[in-house]
DNA sequence: GAGAGTCTAGACGTATTAGTCTAGAACTAT
DNA sequence: ATAGTTCTAGACTAATACGTCTAGACTCTC
């Protein structure tokens, strides 16, 4: 073997940084080499192309951020799962950012690479099946309406109250938690997780 | 003077074409021209640059959505105001794709045109100026708390709630107006806007 | 009808990107 | 040591942008 100068870890994290500065389209496989004083060669001999690198950021990501989320739903706690979101961005503000500003279209721009399709798959429906118990537990069953409604509760509300302060690069303040726990109640209901 | 073929409202017209079809990214010049077979001499003629005609695009988009949304507002009708948004999203899908699921930064690259900067501070201060109104009216006064309420009730939670329908082109079925209703009076209150 | 200004027409220049390719250096196993 | 593999190194290719430039056609005004 050659001596290996630069990792596999090592563009990811140069990538993750680049990310963090200036979002994903600043990601290009040129600025991450640059950035590591890396040849672009030892890029493609740890990478299959610049998708599989921002699919693996993306992912990481997404799990990171999800592994607290599906704890809380685990546990049967809505309004801690609902909760999350902010708690979370709170203390990885510039992941949270990747996360929440963009979309996975800006990371991965053609085909999902092949070695990345089941995990991605996998992450979704973790989440789903996540946003079904959710919709048991709290509204009785999980027909289409419960799980839209969960989906409200869960997801969208959160990252909508969080996303003006990343974009500013703000922690989010208390009123946040405040404005989701007031609307998880109005569409829960007061005490209806499972105990 | 020469013939005019291709006018300012042809190339806008085409932009936001390509622009529904798939994203303000693929609105380049060299597409636009080649969907009116017009030459990209033409365009130049017209438009200063590509960035002064997705500003344009997305300014037109905006002024549009926001008209019906400040007239709710000055009738003192909150909810009115937070249920603008599915309302709007229904009678013009493509361009509610285009302003809640892209931002302006997707539009304009760089700086601003000159030309457009005035309508943008304009639109942002009506808007601004719109929330402070409800603040007033829904929570007796404007303070920073109270506008960040006001933001979350009638902007966050009505696009956020609006949003996975638009990115399946479908219709927000009428549970997203029972949502974002029952967000609305869980943060305001019945009935404490003005009469 | 002549001149001037405007628009069509599209080739061209330049920049940026992802990805390839060849050469050689360094390390490992035999 | 040496053969084979892996990695470094960076020039090169191809595709895709935006924006410019020159030539000529058209139309309006005088």
């Amino acid at each position: 073997m050659g001596r290996s100068l630069f990792s596999h870890a090592d563009f990811l994290a140069a990538a993750r940084a680049l990310a963090a500065e200036n979002g994903p389209a600043a990601v290009t496989v040129d600025a991450i080499a640059a950035r590591l004083k890396a040849p672009k060669g030892s890029f493609y001999h740890r990478f299959a192309s610049r998708d599989a690198l921002l699919g693996e950021l993306w992912l990481a990501t997404v799990l990171a951020y999800q592994e607290g989320f599906v704890q809380t739903i685990e546990a049967g706690d809505g309004l801690a799962a609902a909760l999350h979101t902010p708690a979370w961005v709170r203390a990885n503000l510039d992941d949270a950012r990747l996360l929440l500003l963009y979309s996975r279209h800006d990371f991965v721009q053609g085909e999902w690479p092949a070695a990345l399709r089941r995990g991605v798959r996998e992450q979704t429906e973790r989440f789903e099946a996540c946003l079904e118990t959710f919709a048991r537990d709290a509204f009785g069953r999980a027909g289409t309406s419960q799980i839209r409604r969960a989906t409200f509760v869960l997801a969208e509300v959160p990252t909508a109250a969080v996303k003006q302060h990343l974009q500013r690069r703000e922690v989010p303040p208390p009123l946040v938690d405040e404005l989701i726990a007031t609307t998880y109640r109005a569409i829960v209901g007061p005490g209806k997780a499972r105990s």
